[in-house]
DNA sequence: AGGTCATTTGGGAGCGCTCCCAGACGTGAT
DNA sequence: ATCACGTCTGGGAGCGCTCCCAAATGACCT
């Protein structure tokens, strides 16, 4: 062995900085980028942690540092079937593409009830981490408040209100309803009703919002016979679906504010003998694996979800630095909608 | 002494043990569970515990210990598309699920490319983990032979042939499929056809000798004609339902080895005329989102996706602690299958 | 010549744990 | 009383880093 003390374990800062004939110091500096560092050490030290295939040791830097170099991604175990495809995975690439040239690790923790929570509240609470990711939290969860409260940089992908205590990413999803409803009123539907997701969610309300708009800025008249609510699974679609043929049997196009409930809607649609989109046009949202599938394929509305990812990366990183500096950088994003068309439309 | 004051950070081990009028060396022996404490002390720690909040550093435990209590779940990139619904997340929900009351970490790491391939060859080489878990390994991908090479315990899930180096948790693929199979022949089909995956994969041949070993248990004729190679994608599946229909006009079921393909062969079956399931009965594989959403509602195998996430972890663990004692315990797993029947057959 | 200042460097002092050894304190046998 | 042998317990010695202070160096001034 070229080297004394080795021994099969992994070279430490101290052997790398024997190696290059400098103190520990200085190999420190050189890991980290510090500005002064004359280049002929610099280039002595790079050397020797290239040959001696030096990797630092988290663990001891984090201890020495009091930072793990780590930030968590939460999910409410609810989201992983709800959301399953393609919101979970989109954000994970994302979050996880984003985090590729940082030397940031990723920590995945859902949290399926109360117990766990408080676990996960406890864990932020010790700085586990440097920053949490905090997926589609409810509009009670006090997790938010907390980060904020302990200091803990957090970012919120969706928002539970129209404030929050700690930065978001959110899609436009007003903006996403309103051009989904005026492309249907653009092909020349008249009559054009909505589901609707479950009103306590912001979500949900804002797509409806979205909706609205549109019906106004049209000239149509607003008809409240043409707004039914869902709850986003594909049995609150079918239901919806009835009461708005129900009432309105005339109705000649339908905007749910979700893919599966527009699955739900179709199969109603198709019991009562209309056509899509011959007799009624259909537009959904979130432009999942169903909308794809569907026959005919749903027109829907896509979310940058993969970019959204990358976003709460992206904000969270600025939050974690500016928390360093003592400066305050609270930056929220909301990104654009895509409208992709299909023949349901 | 520097111990007592500290107003705002976090309570050490050192404090916790000076509140209990008691030595660190003992705090250490019942947080961790040592056998030799007395009740009397143990309590006390334990009160004293409980009164500071303490929660132990992990990056120190790490330092001292040698060990991160952390697990690295390794996705390569691909597969995020391809299996985004349900295996993705399903995995996920079990993986973490089983690692709920261990206090074990779940790091994610996606891997896109060769680069950040080799950053996580160097990154375990480094121990920075425990264990690994790879989802769906490629038959060409080296990270198995590696980890096996470093002794980092590893689990598989799925195979990329019939031996691993490392253990490995499967479904039971051939059993699926025969199953699958031998469904459609008890409803009275006579000429089942089958729509494999791409022959290099594992995966698809055991589907393949599934589908072979029902129909010849059946007494039925082993006809190349009833056999289309598919590639997993919708697309693949319409392809191959064509030449099916072209070369075997008269069959009257096909077996697909994923929902996707049989989506596509669904299509081309309603361009040829075809009713499903009164002229063609279908069945797919995977039981995803698809399968619930076609028209009609696909049978299909379903796979025991979050159990296979669990036992994954069970038998990661078990090989850590094995790793620890010095003994070497290989042990595989392979979960049964399940037929969800639906109106496609 | 001496003084000042910026730049670069070495290494001590921890960070909060675990490991392990030696000592304290029983208990029972001699 | 002495010894042996068990069970508990305290605390020293690290683990491999970062932080920071002081020292060395050299350039430039007075």
């Amino acid at each position: 062995m070229t080297v004394s003390g080795r021994r099969g374990r992994r070279p430490t800062l101290e052997q790398v900085a024997a190696y290059a004939g400098v103190g520990r110091g200085t190999v420190s500096r050189v890991i980290n980028g510090a500005a002064n560092v004359s280049d002929q050490t610099r280039t002595a030290v790079q050397r020797a942690i290239a040959e001696l295939g030096y990797v630092p040791n988290r663990a001891a830097r984090a201890l020495a540092a009091g930072s793990t170099d780590a930030i968590a991604l939460v999910i409410p175990e609810a989201e992983t079937r709800l959301f399953a495809e393609p919101y979970f995975s989109g954000i994970i690439r994302g979050v996880s593409a984003e985090l590729a040239d940082t030397d940031m690790q990723l920590l995945l923790t859902l949290i399926r009830n109360l117990k766990e929570r408080d676990r996960f509240a406890q864990y932020v609470t010790a700085h586990r981490v440097d920053g949490v990711l905090l997926l589609s939290v409810h509009a009670d969860d006090p997790l938010p408040d907390l980060l904020q409260e302990i200091g803990m940089p957090a970012v919120l992908s969706g928002r539970r209100g129209g404030e929050e205590p700690v930065p978001y990413v959110d899609c436009d999803n007003t903006g996403g309803a309103q051009a989904a409803v005026e492309h249907l009123i653009g092909r020349g539907r008249r009559s054009v009703a909505t589901i609707t997701g479950p009103p306590d969610m912001y979500v949900a309300r804002c797509r409806l919002q979205g909706y609205r708009e549109a019906v106004r800025a049209a000239g149509l008249a607003e008809d409240d016979g043409l707004v039914a609510e869902g709850d986003f699974t594909e049995e609150g679609g079918r239901r919806a679906m009835r009461e708005l043929l129900a009432a309105r049997p005339e109705l000649d196009a339908v905007f749910c504010a979700s893919d599966v409930m527009a699955a739900g809607a179709r199969a109603v649609l198709r019991e009562a003998g209309r056509r899509v989109p011959d007799d009624v046009a259909l537009v959904g949202f979130d432009d999942s694996a169903v909308a794809r599938h569907m026959d005919p394929p749903l027109t829907s509305v896509r979310q940058p979800i993969e970019e959204m990812g990358r976003a709460m990366v992206r904000v969270l990183l600025e939050e974690i630095a500016g928390r360093k500096e003592g400066r305050d950088g609270r930056s929220n994003r909301v990104l654009a909608t895509e409208l992709v068309r299909r023949s349901s439309s």
